[in-house]
DNA sequence: ACCTGTGTATTAGCTATCTAATACACTAAG
DNA sequence: CTTAGTGTATTAGATAGCTAATACACAGGT
């Protein structure tokens, strides 16, 4: 699935959630597909069961996830589209975090944008390889 | 001086200790020039002072400030000039970090770069008004 | 000398997070 | 029915980070 980076300050549960929404957004996971079980992506990510339970229940409130309690999770079918504005709000407030970090490292902009190239790409690219 | 943003899951002393480092990149504080007082950043920051000193200790065992016990602290003369491994290696995790949430909230590549682009100019901005 | 302002250190308590170990209710398959 | 596999809930303990209060040693100005 994808990997728990322990020196990112983000919780665990926080890393998870984010985790699946990008997958999702991938096409790695379509709606209707089934999602690890609690103790199986536990398991995968080396983590407590409780950390994963709770990364699933987020989504399932946010309407990312599908809850069948007792047979399993699954990816909703229909995908609830956050406003622009909402979208737009958590990526300028990640930009402004990155930027901050990269002036702070003593980063050009050309430079600090080639990054985000680079990593955007290679993300992508990673997910593309194991499908 | 910068704020501090409770939102963001990186420990205080962290963010103080990159928006040290950011203010000296930026050049809004010069070598040889001294740095508020543990107490009165701590004051001004609505943050306990020993959060603040952790963030100047590191600073100076960095080499980037220098401790004048029962003086003060002030802006290191020579900047330690960073690897450029290190460099690109902090600035390219931070990279890998905003392209997962650009990715994971449904942007595209180019409207995560914009975001970058106008947010670097922002903090560049914001402290050229400030000077 | 005295006093104020430095950085530094220590101790305690609080909150959030993560882990661990159980336990419960539900569903599906044998 | 029994069993295995779901999500869920509870409890306890450990750790990190932040706060608060206090104290110490040093430098500089009066």
């Amino acid at each position: 699935m994808f990997a728990i980076n322990p020196a990112d300050p983000a919780p665990i549960w926080r890393q998870i959630e984010e985790g699946v929404r990008r997958l999702i957004a991938l096409g790695a996971l379509q709606p209707g597909a089934s999602v690890p079980s609690v103790r199986d992506l536990a398991k995968d990510l080396r983590v407590n069961p409780n950390t994963v339970a709770r990364a699933y229940q987020r989504l399932a409130e946010g309407g990312v996830l599908l809850v069948k309690r007792g047979e399993g999770t699954y990816v909703a079918d229909e995908q609830p589209q956050p406003k622009k504005a909402q979208r737009n709000g958590a990526l300028r407030d990640a930009a402004v975090r990155y930027a901050s970090t990269a002036i702070a490292v003593g980063s050009a902009l050309e430079d600090a944008v080639d990054e985000v190239e680079t990593a955007y790409q290679r993300v992508v690219r990673e997910h593309r390889r194991k499908a």
